[in-house]
DNA sequence: GCAGTGACTTTAG
DNA sequence: CCTAAAGCCACTG
């Protein structure tokens, strides 16, 4: 990947105010690289131990987290409640209240 | 170069 | 927003 993705997507993703979520397919929009979705996983997923990204406050774009049943999906919960985020009972977050930016109104601007 | 894989998204029902 | 199916792109063997 270009380091141009990844300093894009670090810096968007440093970028989100705490108590709102973004997802993968935004970041990776809003850095440059539509349809790069799955490379901003990626990267978040390999991170070196230490960083002080917020990489909690990124789920997808369903308001879920990714790879459920895992340590650090439970981590994610956990840190995303104490900052004020709800998870539905199905364990989903509604973007159109924690979303950022502001999700509804980012899509009906693109189309 | 082909096939499999994955912290994903979109469209349709 | 729930599920199912297809699309997407870089990486790996």
């Amino acid at each position: 990947m270009s380091p141009a993705f990844e300093l894009a997507v670090l810096a968007l993703v440093r970028q989100i105010p705490p108590g709102r979520v973004s997802s993968y397919g935004v970041l990776a929009a809003a850095a440059g690289f539509p349809r790069h979705a799955r490379h901003v996983g990626k990267l978040l997923g390999s991170l070196p131990d230490g960083h002080d990204l917020p990489w909690h406050r990124v789920v997808n774009s369903a308001g879920k987290l990714s790879r459920p049943g895992s340590e650090q999906a439970d981590w994610q919960r956990v840190l995303l409640e104490q900052e004020g985020v709800e998870f539905s009972a199905s364990s989903a977050i509604s973007l159109f209240r924690y979303g950022w930016p502001d999700h509804a109104y980012l899509r009906a601007k693109a189309r």
